[in-house]
RNA sequence: GCCCAUGUAGCUCAGUUGGCAGAGCACGUCCUUGGUAAGGACGAGGUCAUCGGUUCGAUCCCGAUCAUGGGCUCCA
């Protein structure tokens, strides 16, 4: 591998590792088009929705250009949920300006003007947005500078076109409604930025978003829409619901805690995947959050191409100002001695404040809390130099840690740490390891882009000959797992090398390339898996899949990347004794169909709206009576005692309120299963059974009620 | 990281054109003893994100910072 080529391989292997969580695919894929340009044949595929949005898009400009003559239009495409315009401004457009905007459309659109199409030759259309005519009402000084550069960018003989509505004439290949007020209802939703043509290198715009129908109907539909998913937003649902909080003052942004009742998600998530995986053959193991530099420096992601990904180090640093140990200690005792001095005087000056002498426990804490800054930073230093000092003696290097943004380099290590045989493989290690990743902060989004994540991981060694087999049993457990989950749609993106691109974007091994892809495609024909192939988008050094799942309203989800790998255990050195007696390679697929925890599980939030299955529910059973009298409360208990025996998750509501009240607390709170008891269930030993958002069933005998849960929740299936 | 918006009680949100800070829910105490989505009374809860500036006075105006959210890919 020439350096060039394992520059290449860092970078596939970091975009593997976050593409993973990230569900980054869809912007890869995006961005591969991206840089081919739309022919007019193209344009022209525009469906109906899609041409009224962007003639949307032009009456939007053309109220703009009224209100700020001005303002200089970039480009203003239909998107997939309406359209926008980017434009340059100087006034900032804020929401408040939506109304007036809006307004100057509806003239637009209630004036019904004609869409009239012109074709001119270049210098006709040079000559237009040198004068400024271009989406603009009227000549200006400025030239219309975007259309310009836009115009330039016209490859020859390409036909160029003017849209013309009213007095706005824009730079345009169309195609567009017929009229203006063909455009039924609009609405304008948000501002953003964006740099013209997405480069940072050019100027920002202002990206004014909206969104047009056919009529009102259709449009109110939509938002209806867009409330309905607020509503199952994972993070109002984990609020809510008391399943998770991000502490950013004391904990850290991207860092959430899992509450009681999430945890409880999460330990049935690992349940299943270890029950899962135990079945199939994998082995579990537990490794540390850090690791030295030097695994990084080996596995590639440091010194430069994750470093910016990953927490800075901790630094064990020997930073002694100069001279010999004994002038350090002799510095360290004069710093210990200020800082008795400094603590005894800001002492006295507490108890003066306070007018007390002898202090409490609690008092203290108060002072400790109430000590400078100064001293603070006097102490810091204190125990830092000490600590410098006491690893200078230990004869220990300077050392920097870093905290694992993923696991393999340890499964790495866990392969090495014994000589492996072809009669050890396939080894298949997993980890719910948690990995720390530092996501700019603009990129982080309620549990689905975290800096701290708790991947459901594996690593699966084995002789290339076995792979296809293996890899099918990775397959199945997908399928598996889709199939608890109630995921009916789902495709697997197949993405597969360019032979023209081996030894540049692609590890130059030709016939490994082919060999592994051949594998994949059979594996994924023959066990009829949906899937798509999307040629020249594998990672550096093998082929990958990407699994994205819909959840039952139909967003789309990417929950995980399987990557098979033919070129990183190279890297780690890593090999196993084969039967010829020879120390081969072994391949490595990467899997975690489960995701991770914090994106798995914000996912489920939003597939079943906070409303778990049985095996998931975070509170499962609630055991309320009705009335508060002792022998009910008595029998309540038990029965939550003969529950959670079996570790069902039952919590008891024995309070006075009444029992209408009790019964809307156990819904809104969305616990799966109510057993409802009263006086008459006690003396028959029954139970009444009422299920969330299903209603009362009606009473039955307890032993009958209890085995069906017990049931129910073994086989992870409802009642 | 960059642009825009937002930040008031545990939650959802009012409010103050700059002059003692508000409601509902949740919480606590008491009354209510009831059969499947809210019985009643009383009470406790706040450095109005943080820091700075203007002002006699700032939760409000200005600036900075932090956090959250929407975008930063879909090219005439």
């Amino acid at each position: 591998m020439d350096a060039n080529a394992s520059h290449h391989s860092f970078e596939a292997f970091l975009l593997f590792e976050s593409d993973a969580l990230r569900g980054r695919s869809n912007i890869e894929f995006m961005e591969t088009n991206a840089t081919e340009r739309k022919t007019l044949d193209d344009r022209q595929k525009m469906t109906d929705l899609e041409r009224l949005r962007h003639s949307c898009a032009h009456v939007m400009a053309t109220a703009i250009a009224k209100l700020w003559p001005d303002a200089q239009f970039a480009a203003g495409p239909p998107v997939e949920n309406g359209f926008y315009y980017d434009v340059e401004l100087e006034h900032r457009i804020s929401p408040e300006d939506f109304l007036k905007i809006e307004a100057e459309m509806k003239v637009v659109t209630k004036s019904n003007q004609t869409f009239e199409k012109v074709v001119v030759s270049r210098d006709d259309a040079l000559d237009q947005a040198k004068r400024g005519r271009l989406a603009a009402l009227n000549d200006r000084a400025v030239p219309s500078k975007f259309k310009l550069d836009i115009i330039q960018g016209i490859p020859e003989g390409e036909a160029i076109s003017f849209y013309k509505n009213g007095d706005f004439i824009d730079l345009c290949a169309g195609p567009h409604v017929m009229r203006t007020g063909n455009i039924g209802a609009f609405k304008l939703t948000h501002v953003a930025s964006a740099y013209y043509k997405g480069d940072e290198k050019n100027p920002q715009l202002q990206r004014i978003y909206g969104t047009a129908f056919k009529n009102k109907t259709e449009m109110e539909a939509y938002f209806n829409m867009i409330e309905e998913a607020k509503k199952r937003d994972h993070r109002k649902i984990g609020q809510e619901m008391s399943l998770f909080v991000i502490d950013t003052e004391f904990v850290g942004p991207g860092l959430p805690l899992w509450l009681p009742k999430g945890a409880a998600i999460v330990e049935e998530l690992e349940k299943l995947a270890k029950e899962t995986e135990f079945a199939a053959g994998y082995v579990r193991v537990k490794t540390p959050h850090i690791a030295k530099e030097k695994m990084y420096l080996t596995s590639g992601h440091l010194p430069k191409l994750y470093a910016d990904s990953m927490f800075p180090p901790m630094q064990l640093r020997d930073e002694g100002s100069g001279g010999g140990l004994d002038a350090r200690e002799a510095e360290l005792h004069q710093k210990e001695g200020n800082l008795e001095e400094m603590v005894s005087k800001e002492f006295a000056a507490f108890k003066k404040n306070s007018g007390i002498d002898l202090l409490s426990p609690d008092q203290v804490n108060d002072f400790l809390g109430s000590l400078s800054e100064e001293y603070q930073k006097k102490f810091d230093e204190y125990v830092h130099q000490k600590f410098a000092i006491g690893l200078v003696r230990s004869g220990q290097p300077v050392e920097r840690y870093y905290l694992k943004a993923m696991n393999c380099p340890h499964h790495h290590r866990i392969f090495a740490a014994e000589p492996r045989s072809y009669r050890d493989l396939p080894l298949r290690l997993a980890e719910y390891g948690t990995n720390y990743r530092y996501e700019q902060s603009g990129e982080l989004f309620g549990l689905m882009r975290v800096r701290s994540l708790n991947m459901n991981d594996a690593h699966i060694y084995c002789q290339p000959e076995k792979f296809a087999e293996e890899f099918n049993a990775v397959n199945e457990l997908y399928l598996k797992y889709f199939k608890i989950f109630g995921l009916e749609k789902y495709v697997m993106r197949f993405s597969t090398h360019d032979p023209k691109r081996l030894g540049e974007k692609y590890v130059n091994e030709p016939e490994l390339w082919i060999q592994t892809e051949n594998m994949v495609r059979d594996v994924l024909k023959n066990s009829g898996i949906n899937y798509v192939e999307v040629p020249n988008e594998a990672a550096f050094y093998g082929p990958k899949i990407d699994v994205q799942v819909w959840s039952i309203i139909g967003r789309e989800f990417t929950i995980a990347t399987n990557q098979v790998d033919f070129a990183v255990p190279k890297r780690f050195g890593l090999v196993y004794r084969d039967k010829d007696n020879i120390d081969k390679t072994p391949l490595c697929i990467h899997r975690a169909p489960l995701g991770t925890h914090e994106r798995f599980i914000g996912f489920l939030i939003e597939h079943y709206a906070g409303n778990f299955p049985l095996w998931l529910a975070p509170e499962q059973v609630r055991v309320i009576t009705i009335g508060d009298e002792q022998p009910l409360v008595d029998y309540a208990k038990s029965i939550i005692q003969e529950l959670r025996a079996q570790m069902v998750r039952a919590e008891g509501d024995y309070g006075t309120d009444p029992i209408k009240a009790k019964i809307q607390k156990a819904e809104q709170s969305k616990v799966h299963t109510m057993l409802v008891i009263g006086g008459r269930d006690m003396e028959a030993g029954a139970v009444s059974v009422r299920l969330h958002g299903k209603g009362n069933l009606g009473a039955k005998p307890k032993t009958e009620a209890l085995a069906n849960i017990f049931t129910a929740i073994r086989e992870r299936r409802e009642i």
